[in-house]
Formats: structure tokens, sequence, C-alpha cells
RNA sequence: GCCCCCAUCGUCUAGCGGCCUAGGACACCGCCCUUUCACGGCGGCGGCACGGGUUCGAAUCCCGUUGGGGGUACCA
């Protein structure tokens, strides 16, 4: 029998260099909807991609038939696409180490699988989760230590026994009984001491590949420079490390990539933004109206930042600038409200046409305007959204500001609070309001204004936010509106009086 | 239990031994602008977890404590 000291010379496998092309890649489980969490990952793998002019391969890692969906993974790429997050190589686009799926690959595995416990890198185990946990507690030990090594020397009659009773084996790594270390581009030395991380199964017992196989094994099959990932796989890392030792020996790896482990991104309290929690799922945000600019830019500061004093860049900045090793290794906590805050300042940059129409998605989602717009709805929007550009942070606002603009004026309804705050002589503001227009030649917002100025605040004698208030809540219905004057030169002044005529009855 | 990671305003961060009586952003609170709401402008509140070292000098380096997080699967 080989001992794990030998099968495991650490000094043998090259590493990446500063000259060797940069290849990274995302390759998240099809297991659920996309995470803002596994989005952020995908963007610094990305960035640093770009940044490097290196390559960025996506590929998908779905070896867990029992969780996996097509739903979750055709979310994914949808995901990617709409950020605009473009890969070189894999899902789609093909590449030089097809195919890119995993459960795809499978006699590729088994083949390397073959050639590892061919070397004495892998074993037979036979025992199960419940012997293990049994064999702890007979021991007096904690149950929860995990498996004990103890199937290491099975002899051949103890195997033919195990085999005689049936039992198919799952196939173990053989972990070397030496420190694992490894430099975290992000976090320093990180070292993990011998014996600390038990062997582990790569192979079910019905023949079936396990991520802490398939991963390390496309790694090295495609060439990947840069393991940049969550945290979480942080205590996965010495297994693949020792494994990559095995593959290199094995003639599958050329080298041992760098890793470097991205902090969590947390939700409320101090608990990772879980999968159950709105704020975590990408759509989520994408219906209520962040626009792709302004998500990236927000994950970005998660982690990383351009400067001391700026908040706000493009994509174009942030590949200029990103680099892995000035990732910080701390966790961030998602913030809603500084989210839509650099969202909304991402909104006021779109050129005025770009605006236009990102916002055609929410209103027809909303039903304010159908699939085809009328020429008339046309003219609408296209005056009517430079007004709430800059009052938006959010394109899931929109239906609720220009609603109104594109009703019918029988269909307007006042809403609660627009009632609230009114004045005592509602009636007589309205009467004046009416009287004052009506015999207006030129409909603009200056003459709308001046006609209106003069008639209520300078005629009735009241200041000007009970004078407006309540024609913005008969024009609008509501308490807030885009800017009232400009929106009654949309509607006109035939609809304009018309509401006004309507909420006084 | 054991292993690993993390620690600057409420939150995200700048800081990489002297430029720091710690800078910016979001949030919050005032004021200004103003037809509502925003935008914009001005000001305010607010932090180096604690204890030891090292050093002429520590937010910055080292150790410990405390606190938080993750792992300990035939999930990824």
């Amino acid at each position: 029998m080989t001992s794990a000291a030998e099968l495991h010379d650490a000094n043998a496998i090259p590493s990446v260099t500063p000259d060797t092309p940069v290849r990274v890649r995302f390759c998240p489980s099809p297991t659920g909807t996309p995470h803002v969490g596994m989005v952020r990952t995908a963007l610094f793998n990305w960035a640093y991609a770009r940044h490097t002019g290196g390559t960025f391969v996506f590929r998908i890692e779905d070896t867990d038939a029992q969780r996996d969906t097509e739903e979750s993974y055709e979310q994914i790429v949808e995901a990617l696409r709409w950020l605009g997050l473009t890969w070189d190589e894999g899902i789609d686009v093909g590449g030089p180490h097809e195919p890119y799926r995993q459960s795809r690959r499978l006699d590729l595995y088994k083949e390397v699988a073959g050639k590892l416990k061919e070397a004495g890198f892998l074993y037979e185990s036979y025992s199960t989760p419940d012997e293990i946990e049994a064999r702890h507690r007979a021991a007096g030990r904690d149950p929860k230590l995990g498996y004990d090594n103890s199937d290491r020397d099975l002899t051949p009659e103890q195997i033919a026994a195990f085999r005689a009773e049936g039992r198919e084996p799952v196939l173990r790594f053989r972990m070397p009984e030496t420190d694992v270390v490894f430099d975290d581009l992000i976090r320093g030395e990180i070292r993990f001491k011998a014996g600390t991380v038990p062997d582990f199964v790569v192979v079910r017992a019905d023949g079936s590949p396990l991520y802490t196989l398939v991963n390390p094994v496309d790694d090295a099959l495609m060439g990947i420079t840069h393991v940049l990932r969550g945290e979480d796989l942080l205590s996965s890392t010495p297994r693949q490390v020792a494994l990559y030792h095995a593959l290199h020996a094995v003639g599958v790896a050329a080298y041992m990539p760098l890793f470097g482990h991205l902090p969590y991104v947390m939700g409320e309290g101090n608990k990772k933004l879980s999968k159950r929690d709105p704020q975590s799922n990408l759509f989520h945000h994408r219906d209520r109206g962040f626009i792709p600019e302004g998500l990236l830019n927000y994950l970005a500061l998660l982690g990383w930042s351009l400067s001391a004093d700026e908040d706000i860049f493009t994509v174009e900045q942030l590949i200029e600038n990103f680099d892995i090793k000035d990732v910080l290794p701390n966790p961030a906590r998602f913030d809603q409200k500084k989210a839509e805050a650099i969202n909304g300042t991402h909104v006021r940059l779109l050129a005025p046409e770009d605006f236009r129409g990102r916002l055609l998605p929410y209103l027809r989602a909303a039903g304010i305007v159908g699939e085809t717009l009328t020429s008339r709805e046309e003219q609408i929007l296209m005056e009517a959204a430079p007004l709430i550009q800059e009052r938006i942070t959010l394109l899931g606002e929109a239906p609720g500001m220009l609603g109104f603009l594109f009703a019918d004026d029988s269909a307007i309804t006042v809403e609660e609070d627009a009632r609230k705050g009114l004045p005592e002589n509602l009636t007589e503001v309205l009467d004046a309001a009416i009287g004052a227009l009506e015999p207006l030649a030129e409909w603009t917002a200056e003459a709308v204004q001046e006609a209106l100025r003069s008639a209520l605040v300078d005629g009735l004698g009241i200041k000007p936010r009970l004078a407006f208030g309540p024609v913005r809540t008969a024009v609008s219905g509501r308490r807030v509106s885009p800017p009232l004057f400009e929106s009654m030169v949309i509607l006109g002044k035939e609809s304009s009086l018309a509401r006004l005529k309507a909420f006084r009855g």
C-alpha cells in the first residue's frame, strides 16, 4: 500500500504565475432563483477577466439531480444576460472544453476517478453515516466529528465481506497527513492542520460524482487560473488543494490555481442573505425597477471600492480598476436603501430616450399601455418621461407616477392620502381654478401656472401649497405627481378641465 | 466539541506606522430651493470591540480575549 505521504508531494505541482493568462469561471449550481450573492461572485469573476484581458468561463455544476432544475438553469443564464455579464467560453457559446454542463461530462469524471483510484488516491469506503456516528458514540466522541477514516486500509477479506452483504462503496479521497496551506488572494495564508480534514467522498455509491471531485477536475481540465468564489467554500479548499496534487500526479492538472474567497453578502441581522429572503432574489430587484447599471454598481461596493470618495461608477470604470487583491475579506450587509439610492443616481444618468425605453416593460406590466403604443401614448411618454426621470429611484415607480396621464378622465380615482391636507374651501378653490383656466387661450405650463397663481394665490389669498393641492388631486388623483403644470399641458385643456369639474362634483 | 474565516460611524467603506482632533456614501435630523414629491445645495448626529505587547509614534504590525459567521453531508 502506498502511503499518503508518498502520494502527496506538495512541491510537484507548478503554480500559476503572474504571466499565466487569466482564466476565471463562474460555475453555479442550478438549484434556485438567482441570488444577489451569486451575482456578486459572477460580477467579480467577470470584472477580473475583463480587467486582465483574460477569459471568463461559464459552466454549470448540475451534479445533484435531486435539487437541480432546468428552470433554475434558464434563470441563471437569463440573469447574466440581463446584467450584461458576457462570457467567452461555456454555456451556449461553446469553447474548447465542451460540454460545459457537468451532467454531460460524467464519462470524463469516471475516467479521472479511475485514474485516481488506480494511483491509490481513492479508496472504497463501505461505512454508512449511521455507522460512523455509532462508532463515535461508542468511543465517547462527539458524534458530529464526521468521517473517521476507518475504511482507509480495508483488507481484501473485509471488502469481500461488505460486498457479500450487498453493499456498494463510495469512493473516498485519501487526505495527506500534512498541513494543507494556500495563499488566499483576499485573506492571505490559510493553513489547515494535518488530520483536521477527513477523507471525503468523491463518488457516490451509485457511481455518480460529487462536487468535491467535479469542481477541481473541471477547473483543472479547463485550465482555470483563479478560483474566485464564495467564502462558504473556504472550508472545502484544503480538500481541493489536496485533490489538485493528485490530479497533477495522474496528469490531469497542469498547475495549481490561485484561490480567492469572497466575503458573504449578509441580510438583516447577522445572517447570510437567505434564499428565502426576497431581497436575495435578483429578479425581485429587477421587477421593482433596478437597472443593471445600478445593481451592479451597488453589488460591486459590497467588498470593493473604486476610491475614497466615489460611490457611483460605470462598469467600464469597474473593469478599468478592479483587482481581486483589493477585495475586502469581511462580510457586507445588503442595504436596500443604499442600493436604491445608487440605482436612482444611475437612472438619472440615463439618456432620455434610453430611460423612456426602459420604462416600457414596467408600464406594460402595470397594464397602463399595451404591447404597441398608440401615437398618442408615444407622445405622452415622450413628454412625461423627462418629468419623472429625476424623481424616481426604481423604474417600478413609473406606473404610479404616470398612470393618470394615460387614463381616461372618467377613470381617475382619488386616492385616500390625496384627500388629506386639502383646504376647507375646496369647492371655492376648484371653482376659481376652473374659472381661471376656462378662458385661457394659450395652454402652456407658464400660462397655466400664471392663471392659477393669480386666481388662487393672489385672488383667494391662499398659500401655493393649498392652492395647487386641490388641482393636483383633481387632475392626477394623487398626492404626489410629476410637476403639475407640465402634466396639465400633456393632458390638454379639455381633459384637465373635465377632471377639475369631475372632482368638484 | 473540533476546524476555518471575520472585526473602522446604524449600514457600505477610505485608511496599508507619523498626512487621522479618522475621510466619503447611504440612512437619520435641521435649513435652503420649491406647486406636491423628488433632485440639488448647506449643516448636524455618529465609529477604530476589548486587553496586552512591538515602536519615539498604532485604526494601521504581533498575541490574547470577546463577539459574529461558516464548515464538520453519498449538497454545492
